[in-house]
DNA sequence: AGACGACTGTAACACTATAACAGAACGGAG
DNA sequence: CTCCGTTCTGTTATAGTGTTACAGTCGTCT
């Protein structure tokens, strides 16, 4: 697998975290400023944790962090701020973990589809449009009109299948 | 909208209830004759709690009905006739509302998606093998080897709608 | 300065889930 | 049938996740 650093699957391959990191702070940065937003100090420094790994991470561990920093230590400190950030489009909620992760591709207008690697927990957004499209088919004959989905998938990532091989 | 008792999407239609669910407890009692599980009492009576409504449940909903007919009346009795009934494919847990469902399709080997009314809370499973597929594909392309897949989607079903209208 | 709205913080609580252990019920070997 | 190991049911206690309600603070606009 060749270097990739902003394309599909970006997470599971080597790359330099730290570009990629900050670029999706400054895409958010724009994005606020013209959508409205406010990226307080809170707001920013649950971005810049959740940002720090391609992890997902509970609601709880983010607030440690935050705790630490010498923000509030009661939980509607993290849940409003990454709720802040799910609603703007810089972080995602991962169902099948109850957790969060920051989003690497804000301004596409996107609901990904996620790998999860259930080895390392790193997490991947992947383009879950022809997937929409397929489930858009079967619902409407049953009569049923779809609004958000969620796809999520459990596997193993490049980086754990080679270690183990 | 036809009648189609037990086709995709049945539960978003009008139908003869007792007939799908009865022959799901059929169905339920078949399988785990070759599968080699006991449906005791307990577990028996959670998939029919499930069974009664084409709804999802949260374990606690089923712990008080369980509780008000004599079983035991702690967590750990839900959770465990739930995750016995997960195993066998006779229910299925959902991750938006960490909530369970009775399987109406027992013995098809089937990993379903979901459609999830969000104005009367009713289920229906759909086939997700062309989801699945679709995603297999961007999946390999990162390197990424797909396990389990949840598919859950949002929106309002034909029967909310009708009433809408 | 005063008023308003948005933001941050706290306390208290509700809901979801698991761990650890004791006794009862079942099924096979003798 | 009895003994024994296994599985199942139930309990207490605790951990983890998420929300409600309310008070104070900060920015901004007149």
């Amino acid at each position: 697998m060749p270097e990739n650093p902003d394309g599909i699957g970006a997470a599971f391959a080597p790359h330099d975290h730290s570009h990629c990191s900050s670029r999706a702070l400054n895409d958010a940065t724009e994005r606020l400023a013209t959508e409205g937003g406010r990226l307080t100090p809170v707001r920013r420094r649950t971005l810049e944790i959740l940002l720090e790994s391609h992890r997902a991470m509970g609601a709880y561990e983010v607030l440690d962090r935050l705790a630490a920093e010498g923000f509030g230590r009661q939980p509607p400190v993290a849940y409003r701020a990454l709720e802040f950030l799910v609603q703007h489009g810089l972080a995602h909620r991962l169902q099948r973990l109850n957790a969060f992760a920051a989003c690497l591709h804000p301004g596409a207008d996107h609901q990904p589809a996620f790998l999860i690697c259930s080895e390392c927990d790193r997490i991947a957004e992947v383009p879950s449009g022809p997937m929409r499209d397929a489930l858009g088919d079967v619902a409407s004959g049953a009569g049923f009109v779809v609004d958000r989905v969620t796809v999520e998938a459990v596997g193993t990532c490049a980086i754990c299948a080679e270690a183990r091989a």
